[in-house]
DNA sequence: GTTCCGGCTAAACACATGTTAATTTCGTCG
DNA sequence: CGACGAAATTAACATGTGTTTAGCCGGAAC
C-alpha cells in the first residue's frame, strides 16, 4: 500500500518536531490537554522521499494521515491526465473523511519529500466518543475542505487561466502563513509548473504562458522552488481572491455551550 | 433575508408529506424513532414560488434548511456570472455546515418552485449532544457534499463541455433515483440550459451546442422540463461517470461500535 | 570539467469556446 | 384567438487553449 521507508530516531531529528504543526491552524482553538491528546494520536511517523501515491481511490483504510512537512495533492484520475482537487500544507489532516466513509473517493499523492503521521481509526473513535470539543474541531476541518472545494469549482468555471494561477498562489500563500510558514515576500515550494497545470486544469505549456504573463505584469514571480509576490493586494484583486472562504482565525463558530 | 410567502395548511396539503423526503437517502440508516426526531426538527415549512436567493454569502444564520421539494443551487458569484457549485435534490440538508461555520461561504438560490423546511440551530445542538448516531449521519452528509465537490472540480478541469453536460445529467439522475424520484427513462426538472451553463462553467450558447451533440449521438434528449436517457451505461461511459463518489446505499461506513 | 535529464520557454497551427446578433419555438396571459 | 416574453436554436467571427515540435537552462552525477 505504501512505498516508503520508516524513520529512525536520528533521521527524524533533522525535521521539525512532530507536534509543532499538528492540526496547524486549529491549534489556536485547543487547550494544552487537547494538544497533548493530539500528539499521542500519531502512532507512526514516516518520511517519503519520492513522489508517491500514498493512498489510491477505492482503498479501504484503517488509519488517517496528518501531513507534518512538505506538500501533498489530493487527486482524481481524469480521462486525459491526473487532476488535483486540492493541496495540503503542513498540519493538515489529509484524509479525516476516510474515517467515516468506507472507501476513499480520491488519491493522495506526495510531492517532493514529505513527512506524514498516521492516526489509527480506533483512536479517532475514542476522540469522537470522549472528546466532543476535539471531535467538533475535526468536523470543522472537513467543512473547511468542502468550502475550499467550492471555491475551486468557481475558479475552474469562471476564471481565465492566468487568474486561476494567481488564485492558486494566493491560496497557497495564505494557507502557509496560517500555519507559520511562508514569509512576507512569498513562499518556498517544490511544486513545478506541471503540477500547477494539474491544479488549474490546463496543460503545462499553457501554465507557462500564464506564468510569463504574471511575471510581465509584475504580479507574481515564479521561480524554481520559490514564488515571490511583491504586492498581496494586487495579487488578490487580480485573482478575484476573497480569503473569507478560508475562515481565518476568529471566523470559525465556536458557539457557547457546544462543549 | 427571505422573500417568500408562508404556507397555510390547505396549500401545503397539495405537496408531498413533509417527512417523506426528509434527509432522503440517509433514511435507510435511521430507525423509526430517529425519523420521528427528524420530523420534529422542522419548525417551519415554506413554499417559495419564484427563483429567490434564500441565503447570501456572508450571512450569519440561526437555522439550517432542508429541501423538501424542487431544486436549489448552491452558487458563488464569479467575475462574469454566477457559478453553481452544486445542486440539491429533495431530502438534502442544504446548509448543515452553517451550523458549524459562522458565515455562509456561498449563496443558496432556488430554481422554479421549491418547498423548504427550517431547522433552528438550537435543535441541531441538542442532536449533537444527545443523538450521536444522528449526529454522525449529519456529518456523513457534509462529507458527501465534499466528495461531490471534488468530482465537480475534476469534471470542470478535465472534461469537454459535452462530457461535462453528460456528467451533470448522470449525477442528477442517480441522485433523484436515490430518493425515489426520477424514472426509468429519465427525470423531470425545471432546470434550463442557462442553468446547466452555470453548472458547467460555459455560456448558455455553448451548452446548446453540447445539447445538440448529445441529442444527435442519441445519448441524452434534453427537452423543456424533462431529460430523457435511453441507455444509462452509454451515458455514464461517455461522461466518464463513476457513481462511486455518491456513496450509494451500503457504501457508507456504519462501523460497529460507533453508536 | 562533461554529460544527462527534468523542467522551462517558445513558435506555429488546429480546435474549443466566447461573443454578438438574429430567428424560432413554446407556454402564458389577456 | 392573438400578443408577449422566456427559452432554445443557429450562424459568423474573435479569442483562448491544446498540440506538436524544438531549443534552452540549471542542477545532479560522474
Amino acid at each position: 500500500m505504501l512505498k516508503a521507508h520508516f524513520d529512525n530516531e536520528a533521521e527524524l531529528s533533522s525535521y521539525p518536531k512532530t507536534g509543532r504543526f499538528l492540526a496547524g491552524r486549529l491549534r489556536h482553538d485547543m487547550d494544552d490537554r487537547e494538544k497533548q491528546i493530539l500528539e499521542e494520536l500519531v502512532e507512526e511517523v514516516s518520511v517519503i522521499d519520492e513522489p508517491t501515491r500514498i493512498y489510491a481511490r477505492g482503498e479501504i483504510c484503517s488509519r488517517s494521515t496528518i501531513l507534518i512537512e512538505g506538500f501533498v495533492l489530493r487527486t482524481l484520475d481524469g480521462p486525459k491526465q491526473r487532476h488535483a482537487v486540492s493541496f495540503q500544507v503542513p498540519g493538515d489532516f489529509i484524509d479525516l473523511h476516510n474515517f467515516a466513509l468506507k472507501r476513499l473517493d480520491h488519491n493522495i499523492d506526495s510531492i517532493g519529500r514529505v513527512t506524514v503521521g498516521y492516526v489509527p481509526h480506533e483512536k479517532l473513535q475514542d476522540i469522537m466518543m470522549n472528546e466532543p470539543h476535539l471531535a467538533r474541531l475535526f468536523w470543522f476541518s472537513t467543512l473547511l475542505d468542502a468550502a475550499m472545494h467550492r471555491e475551486w469549482v468557481m475558479k475552474l468555471g469562471q476564471l481565465t487561466t492566468t487568474r486561476r494561477l494567481a488564485h492558486i498562489f494566493a491560496e497557497i500563500w495564505r494557507r502557509l502563513q496560517m500555519v507559520g510558514l511562508g514569509d512576507e515576500a512569498g513562499f518556498d515550494t517544490p511544486l513545478t509548473q506541471a503540477q500547477y497545470a494539474e491544479m488549474a486544469g490546463v496543460t503545462a505549456i499553457h501554465v507557462n504562458r500564464a506564468v510569463k504573463s504574471l511575471r510581465e505584469q509584475g504580479i507574481v514571480h515564479v521561480m524554481r522552488n520559490r514564488v515571490e509576490i511583491p504586492d498581496r493586494d494586487a495579487l488578490e484583486e487580480f485573482a478575484q481572491f476573497d480569503p473569507d472562504y478560508l475562515y481565518g482565525h476568529g471566523s470559525l463558530s465556536l458557539r457557547e455551550g457546544l462543549t
